[in-house]
DNA sequence: GAGCACTGC
């Protein structure tokens, strides 16, 4: 048993009590949690079908079409149930009484499974409406309701608005509401001036985009704001209002009005719109956040709003920046610096617009930022400090997760966040060896890890209820802080500290280090306590010790290797990138790096203009390195091409190696993997698992599980593979045919030589004494023990990332010869 | 001898 653990009760900083009621439920993020299947076509097929027999991807397309009508979605149905509505029952469709078109949706070849679900193309409008009428009636309970006419108000006056809403308050799926049926938000035709001075008339606005900073976010608030909306989603009817676009699945409509997407996913847009001709606005929901893409998308949004807006035919975009955090200062600040300026381009000769209404509101408003404060809604937590530092936080959460089991009552689950697999595994088994000794007429205990690298399968056990007289222990790491939300909750046991990634850019060179988390994640930690009923959150540090801690999260933009940022900028004309409006301004120092980087592979010209190679590079998902490796390898030939497709496609995924926990499995995978190693390293090793898995026809999750190979991983290679040789195709550089016929034998020469076009600097050579040294720096790297050439000499290597954990390892590893990296280094 | 978390026409 543990010993007792001395606590003093710190105040709780909690001010609201009132119970959250309609916010997306645990259930329906669960169910997507750690990207699960609905992403692609072929795996909703999957789904439907229910096998895992693998059918060929023509077959797949075959077969389904995008987005059958709202799928059937368990989670939001049983949140139906739980709100105390009826559930639907009989389609009782009436589009005349809708005023919807009476066409069908195109496609029939629907497989039988998809006919029977409730909300069927021939959507039943009516249900629909009933629906998002009871849907109304906990709306009206949200915190931000009642703001609803100000919001709207504000945003006629003004084009910028900053909000903070808490957890809780509904901004991300009520805004967009508020603002849909707006004067300013429809569409609006506009000339639109041309390079050569004729004009073009155009349609500008009639879309709000909101943004967010993960893709099951975006989808199940679309999913959520459809049925509030009383609307089909997607491109399930032609007249569906609510829509959203991830990477590898776009669901949207002619009639779309509303529309969620990732960060990146607007970058993406606005490479090929630069003026959002689209959209009437643009919300960006979570930015507090700050990951690098919404960093530069809120610069972008800056450089559009206080522009003069020629290229939208002078139609305002009203832009509304939205965080959970209090520190709007410096976001104020940011734009309402951008406004300053006069507008940046020197002006086209002025742009006549079909709507007086919207030039007038454009000279008179706008140059103000409005903002508004939203209370969120969380049940109190009670805040418990350690009276002492703590040095061993596995051992102190122990004890902790013990003395809550002794003395709290049932039910309450415990959540504890720890740095990583390695603490997880070592507290679960701790756990799990206490637990045997324990009193038996206590409450059991189950312990459940959630960690990104868990297959799917353990992760979704933590989402199931505990057995009855059972405590859930759920012991994650950061996963739980934003991406996945754990019901049953009602115990929080922080340790303070999380793993952090930071690109050092002087010896260019990742590290994976421990740290502190900050006050806003730590806030964020406790916060999961007071979810469904009152909690406590226990911290394993002194409240000396939070109080110390940063304010916020070090945004991304500061943490990692800034090329394909600053490509995006190139590409999207933001030629002085010294001068562009960043939210928080990266060293100089790695701005140079990057743009040396950049240069080095010929996506920028001498005098620091976009080449156009680097013009290609930016429109491919991909990183600029990965991406110079594709175009390097297309001047081989179609067989090199495709080659590398599939090893860049397994490069740019989460390890496609499961790791074995016990040392028999450790074993049995070496045997069922040693047909897929290749000598040369992990680039053709990679490629020959991809080869292996895609000509598996039978069953490929059955063959992904006997050679120890993440099926998961193997499902979003095949996703990237199928992008990047769709790109190709529409390239040109790859034939239209797809080939179905044999691959020949791969050439690792031309592969490798591929590579060394966008790694040359990746590259270490073997000295003396046995390690490597690279080439570019005369740094010592070991090769990482997951490489199948670990423990090997070669002459000389070539790695995809050179990453700093308790030592620096070369990862993605592959043997070369010293006159290649010559030759590739000479060449530029 | 080792794997924080996200994301992309």
């Amino acid at each position: 048993m543990p010993e007792k653990v001395h606590t003093k009760f710190g105040g709780s900083d909690d001010e609201s009590a009132q119970p959250p009621s309609d916010t997306l439920t645990p259930a329906s993020l669960g169910q997507d949690v750690g990207r699960k299947k609905k992403r692609s076509k072929k795996r909703k097929h999957d789904e439907v079908t229910e096998g895992s027999q693998v059918p060929t991807d023509e077959a797949a397309t075959q077969v389904t079409k995008k987005d059958k009508p709202s799928p059937p979605v368990p989670g939001s149905e049983k949140r139906i149930l739980e709100d105390g509505v009826v559930p639907i029952t009989e389609p009782k469709p009436s589009p005349a009484e809708t005023g919807l078109p009476q066409s069908k949706p195109k496609h029939k070849s629907k497989p039988p499974a998809a006919k029977k679900s409730l909300t069927d193309a021939k959507t039943n409008f009516n249900s629909l409406r009933e629906r998002a009428n009871v849907l109304y009636e906990s709306r009206k309970k949200l915190p931000i309701f009642n703001h609803a006419d100000e919001i709207r108000q504000k945003l006629r006056d003004q084009d910028v608005m900053l909000l903070v809403g808490e957890t809780g308050s509904g901004k991300s799926t009520q805004i967009p509401q508020f603002l849909v049926n707006e004067f300013w938000c429809r569409p609006t035709p506009a000339k639109i001036p041309k390079e050569d001075g004729s004009r073009k008339a155009v349609t500008v606005g009639g879309c709000i985009a909101i943004t967010q900073p993960r893709r099951v976010a975006a989808i199940s608030l679309a999913r959520r704001v459809a049925d509030e909306m009383g609307t089909p989603l997607g491109s399930s009817s032609p007249a569906s209002k609510v829509g959203y676009s991830v990477r590898f699945d776009t669901s949207t409509s002619p009639s779309t009005r509303v529309k969620f997407l990732t960060e990146g996913m607007l970058l993406q847009e606005m490479l090929h719109d630069p003026w959002l001709t689209k959209y009437s606005a643009v919300v960006v929901d979570e930015v507090h956040e700050r990951g690098i893409n919404v960093d530069l998308v809120v610069g972008f949004l800056r450089n559009l709003v206080s522009g003069n807006l020629h290229g939208r035919g002078g139609v305002p975009l009203k832009v509304v920046v939205m965080s959970a955090t209090a520190d709007m200062e410096s976001l104020m600040g940011f734009f309402q610096e951008g406004l300053k300026e006069p507008p940046q381009p020197p002006a086209q000769p002025s742009i006549t617009n079909g709507e007086q209404k919207n030039m007038e509101l454009s000279k008179t408003s706008s140059r103000t930022i409005t903002a508004c404060h939203i209370k969120g809604r969380q049940f109190p937590v009670k805040m418990v400090y350690s009276p002492e530092p703590v040095h061993d936080f596995v051992d102190a959460a122990l004890k902790i997760i013990f003395q809550i089991h002794y003395k709290e009552p049932m039910p309450g689950d415990i959540l504890v966040f720890l740095t990583g697999q390695e603490t997880v595994e070592n507290l679960e088994n701790l756990v799990n060896e206490y637990a045997i000794g324990m009193d038996p007429s206590l409450p059991k205990i189950q312990v459940l890890p959630l960690f990104a690298a868990l297959p799917q399968a353990a992760q979704q056990r933590v989402f199931a209820p505990a057995p009855p007289r059972t405590r859930k222990v759920v012991l994650a790491t950061n996963i739980a802080e934003t991406s996945v939300t754990v019901s049953g909750v009602r115990y929080v046991v922080d340790c303070g500290k999380a793993k952090v990634k930071q690109f050092r850019t002087r010896l260019g060179l990742d590290s994976l280090l421990v740290k502190p988390i900050s006050k806003s994640a730590a806030i964020q930690r406790k916060g999961r306590a007071g979810r469904e009923a009152a909690g406590q959150c226990f911290r394993l540090y002194t409240e000396k010790d939070y109080l110390a801690l940063d304010e916020t999260n070090t945004p991304e933009i500061l943490r990692c290797d800034l090329t394909q940022a600053l490509l995006n900028m190139k590409a999207r004309g933001v030629d002085d990138i010294v001068r562009f409006p960043f939210l928080t301004r990266p060293p100089r120092e790695a701005l140079e790096k990057a743009l040396l980087q950049l240069l080095n592979i010929d996506a920028l010209q001498e005098d620091g203009s976009i080449s156009e190679i680097g013009l290609h590079l930016a429109k491919l998902p991909l990183s600029p390195t990965l991406g110079r490796v594709l175009l390097a390898a297309s001047e081989h030939g179609p067989d090199c091409l495709l080659d590398v497709i599939d090893i860049i496609s397994c490069l740019s995924v989460e390890n496609i190696f499961l790791n074995t926990t016990s040392e028999e499995k450790k074993e049995a995978a070496e045997t069922a993997r040693r047909d897929l190693y290749r000598r040369e390293g992990d680039h053709l090793t990679m490629l020959s698992t991809v080869r292996a898995y895609a000509g598996e026809n039978v069953d490929r999750k059955v063959w992904a599980e006997r050679h120890l190979v993440s099926h998961r991983a193997m499902q979003s290679v095949m996703d990237v593979r199928k992008q990047l040789r769709a790109h190709c195709r529409q390239a040109k550089m790859l034939p239209r045919e797809e080939r179905h016929d044999h691959s020949p034998d791969p050439s690792p020469e031309l592969i490798l030589q591929s590579f060394l076009a966008g790694f040359a600097t990746n590259t270490a050579r073997l000295v003396p004494d046995g390690s490597y040294r690279t080439i570019v720096g005369n740094q010592t790297v070991a090769i990482h023990p997951s490489s199948v050439l670990f423990g090997k000499k070669v002459e000389a290597i070539l790695y995809n990332e050179f990453v700093f954990t308790n030592r620096s390892y070369a990862r993605g590893v592959s043997a070369v010869q010293m006159d290649w990296v010559g030759e590739a280094l000479a060449g530029r």
